[in-house]
DNA sequence: GTTCAAAGTGTCATAGGATGACAGATGTCG
DNA sequence: CGACATCTGTCATCCTATGACACTTTGAAC
């Protein structure tokens, strides 16, 4: 996850692959994610090694990092996708929504969207990564570095929509990292709650974030009972 | 930074230490600290092997990783200690302070102490920190993973104080995220303009973003101007 | 179709992070 | 001092990740 990624989830949208080539590759590709996620799903994260991955597809390890930066990275395929999505919908806005509102609704449809199965990939898939990121930091720690460099970007389209300069403009940096933030908070408290939160979903969760943030978090200290 | 830390960053304050034992122990810790940060600083966080570190103080790598879980694990021993300076600062403010007034004075004020050095530590390993992040990816992800794993501490911490539970409510949830958010958002500001925002301080650029927050982040899109 | 360059892959080698096992050294306490 | 716990070094091993080089496949130019 380091230095050199050879081409960290490039993964567009169909694009018809001319070449024979091309196409035995996107299979390979898509092959090492099936396979991982079976693994992962199967035997947890980091008890998965990268040779199990790569010979359940019948190629040499070496050659899995040849698509995939690290282990961490084929798992955070669908974060990368998630993102992108997130990307346009959020331009797809209509220009005269504050943005705030604009990024609020922007997550909560891609949210929604990925539990219904509308992305790129099946909703097994993001429950997955939800259990996953439980039990191994490592990956934890990878979604959460991919989602703070994504941040920069974000923190640019949000200047921009709000047609300011980011540089000495502290604002944008602050809406773009909300939505990180109410993500982080929608989840946490639906893995650290499970039980008493029931059966409500981060979509709902990451809407009502939202709203809290927006209503300026001005909340009395509760008197001390004693 | 997985399943087994040894004894992840315990580092209490100074308890004065009874036996020879424990005192070599400490001598060590501190050794092997101080040994990481010359060469960390010197050669950059990736570079520098975990043999060296041992080296330099004289001892094999396997007890390095006696007392420190993993090489970010060293590097984080700062970030810890702020982080339980933070918990201090916020049950230290007046109990009749709203919950983000008193995190958003705690915060800055652990950050001011910090950028004064009156922390456990110097300022040049603040400093330090904030420059190795930059470049070491896996740094930065290990950072971020162990925020994220204290932000539950301080959702507890911040439900407390508001005298609420924090399963189904998320209030709490999304104060203790904000902490953490505004952080961020500083952080990005200054690190990735750095040329810009001048000589903006840290904390104040949390104290704007915590104001920022507050005010409930409602901006206008800007007219598309074409 | 033949030829050639480029891209993909396997194999081998290597570095570094991290952990388990065990024996020896070093404290601690009676 | 002697018994015991703890700390440490050595060795062994696994896994992630990367570099180097040779071999094969593919696509394109002639």
């Amino acid at each position: 996850m380091s230095a050199t990624a050879p081409e960290a989830h490039p993964a567009g949208p169909e694009t018809q692959p001319q070449g024979r080539r091309e196409r035995k590759k996107q299979r390979t590709r898509e092959a090492l994610i099936d396979a991982a996620f079976d693994l992962f799903a199967e035997k947890g994260f980091d008890a998965t090694t990268v040779e199990e991955i790569a010979d359940a597809v019948d190629v040499s390890s070496r050659t899995f990092f040849r698509y995939f930066a690290s282990k961490e990275d084929v798992a955070l395929t669908f974060q990368e996708e998630q993102f992108q999505a997130l990307l346009n919908a959020l331009t797809a806005r209509p220009p005269d929504e504050p943005v705030i509102t604009a990024m609020r609704r922007a997550v909560v449809g891609i949210m929604e969207a990925a539990e219904r199965g509308e992305l790129g990939f099946a909703t097994e898939r993001f429950d997955c990564m939800m259990t996953l990121m439980q039990d191994s930091t490592t990956l934890l720690a990878g979604s959460l570095e991919h989602a703070q460099k994504k941040q920069a970007t974000l923190t640019r389209v949000v200047a921009d929509r709000m047609g300011v300069d980011p540089a000495g403009d502290l604002r944008p940096h602050v809406v773009a990292a909300t939505a990180n933030c109410a993500f982080r908070a929608a989840a946490d408290m639906i893995q650290e709650y499970r039980e008493a939160c029931g059966d409500v979903s981060l979509a709902e969760a990451a809407d009502q974030a939202f709203a809290i943030i927006e209503g300026g978090l001005n909340f009395p200290s509760a008197p001390r009972p004693e």
